[in-house]
DNA sequence: TATCCACCTTCCAGCAACTGGAAGGTCAAG
DNA sequence: CTTGACCTTCCAGTTGCTGGAAGGTGGATA
């Protein structure tokens, strides 16, 4: 499939898909015409590259973490290794994330009223974590 | 306090906090000395960027995060809105974290004796969400 | 066959969000 | 009163895109 169809199956511009091109997170085929010609597993990196850069993983996260996909089956002890590393990330980034929802949620409900001119909200969310 | 201090109990370099100031995200005081002076309430407001900005938020949605914290007890209906499309925000970045760290660990536990050659966890990835 | 239009190409410039380094001021300790 | 670790501003460079120009491609239509 051409640029414009793996932008819209991956959510991102095809600006972008050129860009990731450039800097080799993928290397797409080329037609006899010049387009670029990208398949299912293509899409799919491109898809989880949307995300993963979306949840705030660098480019070079991002590039480490496609590794392990593109290792997989052969799983040696370095790639585990980044795995696990990577895995505790997302751990901590889900944590995070539950407390800011959990403090934003507070602020919505609780501190709606104007009743509490000096609520602590701010103290909660940065003592955490 | 110093900016050194504020940077080691916020988690950001010096030189981001100067940046965030450059931009308007903070205001500390500044002493006779002409050096910043940052109270508890800059740190954690720190400490929020900090975070906000590893989880994939932009500086402009932090900013209007920020903005949702300092009206606090005010909660109008535009607060109220924006309060409500980052907690949508936050539930798919952290249902996505899910996804991915499953993935991961699919990965690392299943995929590990290499007897799978073709394993189509790419496809699980990109498929959900 | 011409021409339209939406697609694709490369290249180059600009923006966002830092990051590093130079050049110099401040301050507590020895 | 100098040393060294801090702080200041300013300016340049990096990362990760993003927009726009200038031009080629390809299917539909007059």
């Amino acid at each position: 499939m051409n640029i414009g169809e793996a932008s819209e199956r991956s959510g991102l511009p095809s600006k972008t898909i050129r860009y990731y091109e450039d800097i080799g997170l993928i290397r797409p085929e080329r037609g006899g015409n010049g387009y670029r010609d990208y398949d299912a597993a293509d899409v799919h990196k491109l898809r989880f590259l949307q995300r993963s850069r979306g949840l705030g993983f660098s480019v070079e996260e991002c590039r480490q973490l496609l590794a392990l996909y593109e290792d997989r089956g052969r799983a040696s002890a370095d790639v585990k290794e980044i795995a696990e590393i990577k895995l505790a990330e997302i751990d901590r980034k889900i944590r995070e994330l539950t407390e800011l929802r959990h403090t934003l949620e507070h602020l919505v409900h609780a501190c709606h009223g104007n009743d509490r001119p000096d609520c602590p909200i701010l103290e909660e969310l940065s003592d955490g974590g």
